[in-house]
DNA sequence: GAATAAATGTTGACGTTGTCAACATTTTTT
DNA sequence: AAAAAATGTTGACAACGTCAACATTTATTC
């Protein structure tokens, strides 16, 4: 009885067009995601998703959102042994970052194009971004206690090692790098390089 | 006499475009420059800039290309004493890389975003962008020849390099990061984390 | 130096987009 | 059962990128 053959309401317009949105993006990059041909896939008329976003940003925030917030779970998801060396958590986290800018490159694009200057906006946004940048700092801020990395501002030195990661993303996901054989030997040499000069 | 009060033909049509395609930028953002709005304010008709550029993407790609043009002038304009110190060159390197993105943000996203994927197809802009990038291999090689620098692939390391400066350049661009309030420092801190790294 | 070709600008159209207002249907609340 | 709220639809609007047809100016050629 799941099968609804023509109901006036969709049900879950919501997370069909959120769901849809993600699909229109990785098949067609985020200026193929438009109000009308996503209505159109998602079978419903053109101004349906008004209904449930107030215009189109809003909805590509939300995508954006839960791309934060998958992110965080692939960060999240690395479980080294509570004593790693911090050299090792570095590599796993650079490469794991990169994997998934690499993995999902016009959703990366989202999530840190232009859209992220309205962030101030969308409480919903900053706080997705927030906790995956949190979870750089803590790292960094373990290690300073334990020695392995010099005491300097904790915050300084997590923007510091996210530029890094993030620029290498960039680079990729914007094509203006030549795709490396091993990407991932590549994000671990990067961030092995970020340590030494971390390193207390 | 040079005050040609309606001549039909423009004269410098191309050049006025993209003047006025870079003051548009910075005013509204590369989404703000169209066609129609920067033939209204070169006092032309909405499809006369379709004599000097194919589509709005060759136009944009132009804006780009000049800005390159100019990122590599102001590296250019770094003259340090022939051997001073490779950490001290980096550090001028990266604060001038980053205080051109910061004083020209939407040139720069326009730069480095996704209109970069269609690099092939534009050889002025791929050229514009190599002779950028071979600024920075030439000076790790330079150093890498004094060992100052740890003899790995140069062009690794000076992806590397770029993608630090890239990051940092993008996220504040971007509006990730709360503009620190001396943006040349972190940037200084930031080559500097970068080179005890890649030091020999 | 007139005739002709090429370059450069303009007008008017087309299809597409985001969004609004007015209306329809369904679901929820009273 | 009536009223209100939620959710979808239809049809409009202005702005956009681009094309075709036409106008005007400048350059080339006999």
């Amino acid at each position: 009885m799941t099968t609804e053959k023509k109901a006036y309401h969709h049900g879950h317009l919501r997370a069909a067009l959120l769901e849809e949105a993600a699909r229109l993006i990785t098949e067609a990059g985020a200026e193929g995601v438009t109000m009308r041909a996503l209505s159109r896939r998602v079978g419903v008329s053109h101004t349906a998703p008004y209904r449930h976003f107030a215009d189109k940003e809003a909805l590509l925030v939300a995508v954006a959102a839960e791309g934060f917030a998958r992110l965080k779970a692939r960060l999240h998801a690395i479980n080294l042994p509570e004593h790693e060396r911090a050299l090792t958590r570095f590599q796993e986290m650079g490469a794991a970052y990169v994997g998934f800018a690499v993995d999902n490159p016009a959703h990366y694009r989202l999530m840190y194009g232009k859209e992220a200057l309205h962030r101030a906006q969308y409480p919903e946004l900053q706080a997705a971004a927030d906790a995956a940048f949190a979870e750089l700092v803590e790292i960094i801020e373990t290690y300073q206690a334990l020695d392995a990395i010099k005491p300097e501002n904790s915050h300084a030195l997590a923007y510091i090692a996210w530029s890094t990661v993030h620029g290498l993303a960039s680079l990729l996901v914007d094509g203006q790098m030549r795709y490396p054989d091993d990407i991932e030997a590549l994000a671990r040499l990067t961030t092995t390089i970020l340590f030494e000069g971390m390193k207390a």
